[in-house]
DNA sequence: AAACTGTTCAACCGCATGGCC
DNA sequence: TGGCCATGCGGTTGAACAGTT
């Protein structure tokens, strides 16, 4: 102890009146007058910290999963050691416990995360921009309750390290059993060609090209089948003077559709973290051609549908 | 069974920032 | 406007636990 205040493990009984206390009259004027109020004898920080990473509710406690550590790689390979802009697009998670996981695990499994990292945060300048991972997954294989495909974008700067180590999460990918009465949605074809050279900027900025054909329903039926699981990768230019990017390849997005869906925006339900969007960024702003073509149609979340507000967690 | 080693997780610490007086 | 204080954030530390010898 130090000048009066406890120190170490929080007991039962210290984290029942903070949560009782938090829960009937929230937080309060500050933190180190709600730890008087209750007797605590913990410094103020000591008791946010014990509420924000342990005793806050909706907090997942369990093992990460593999879309979450894709998230979590591909995000530190961006933007380095920003571990509170990582915890906002996994929701559930701490900053912390990101943090830890990643120290801990993630660091030896994805050294080339980390060189990567290493590399491009010496030079902010080169940061260009909206590099984005949305990952929309679901692991839940009893859930059947909603339209959203299952699908993740994965926009990454491709720089070629030779890969003797695992690469990095390119794979977009769909955890849930195949169901057999899921319908086909469309595949879409891109340009393999190669263009780093050239392009324009503008196409950087979308970060999709636009697709040269789609093919959906008695076409796929003839052979073309989307490849399980569902890749899509997408390339974006290469660091420092960003070259356009170029979608290289062409796989989309074939999920099954959920048939009874629940809008838990409308309901104000609280929606399954198995289930959640790991990303603010509503999925209509994923690639607003691409969603267009593919026929998707998904309702923006509330409090995003501006897009600036959301933009701003990446640059 | 004991000692040692490695891993995980939570608490703590220092610094930066913003709000208030 | 400057000082004080609370908060937020990322890095570090150390206790507890698990695995190995």
């Amino acid at each position: 102890m130090r000048g009066g205040m406890k120190k170490g493990k929080w007991s039962k009984e210290e984290d029942n009146l903070i949560k009782n206390h938090i829960e009937k009259y929230g937080i309060g004027r500050s933190w180190q007058g709600l730890s008087n109020t209750l007797g605590l004898q913990r410094c103020g920080r000591s008791c946010r910290s014990r509420w924000l990473n342990y005793l806050r509710p909706g907090l997942k406690h369990g093992n990460f999963t593999a879309a979450e550590e894709r998230i979590i790689c591909e995000m530190y390979s961006k933007r380095g050691s920003c571990w509170s802009i990582i915890a906002a697009v996994l929701p559930g998670r701490t900053d912390l416990a990101i943090k830890n996981y990643w120290n801990s695990t993630l660091k030896k499994r994805f050294p080339r995360a980390a060189r990567s990292r290493r590399r491009t945060s010496s030079d902010s300048s080169d940061d260009t921009g909206p590099d984005l991972t949305l990952v929309v997954y679901n692991d839940d294989e009893s859930t059947s309750t909603t339209t959203a495909p299952d699908l993740a974008l994965i926009v990454y700067n491709e720089e070629e390290e030779s890969a003797a180590e695992p690469e990095l999460p390119l794979v977009v990918y769909n955890e849930e059993e195949e169901s057999a009465a899921a319908p086909e949605l469309p595949l879409v074809l891109y340009n393999e060609e190669e263009s780093a050279t050239a392009g324009s900027s503008s196409s950087h900025s979308s970060g999709v090209d636009k697709p040269v054909a789609v093919l959906s329903g008695s076409q796929l039926q003839a052979g073309l089948q989307p490849p399980p699981p569902i890749c899509a990768p997408v390339q974006a230019g290469a660091q420092p003077s960003p070259p356009p990017v170029t979608l290289v390849k062409e796989e989309l997005i074939s999920a099954p559709v959920r048939t009874s869906p629940v809008d838990y925006h409308q309901t104000g339900e609280e929606m399954d973290v198995g289930w959640a969007l790991m990303s603010p960024m509503p999925l209509s702003y994923m690639d607003p051609d691409l969603a267009r073509i593919i026929g998707i149609d998904l309702p923006p979340i509330a409090g995003f549908e501006d897009i600036g507000s959301f933009l701003s967690f990446f640059n």
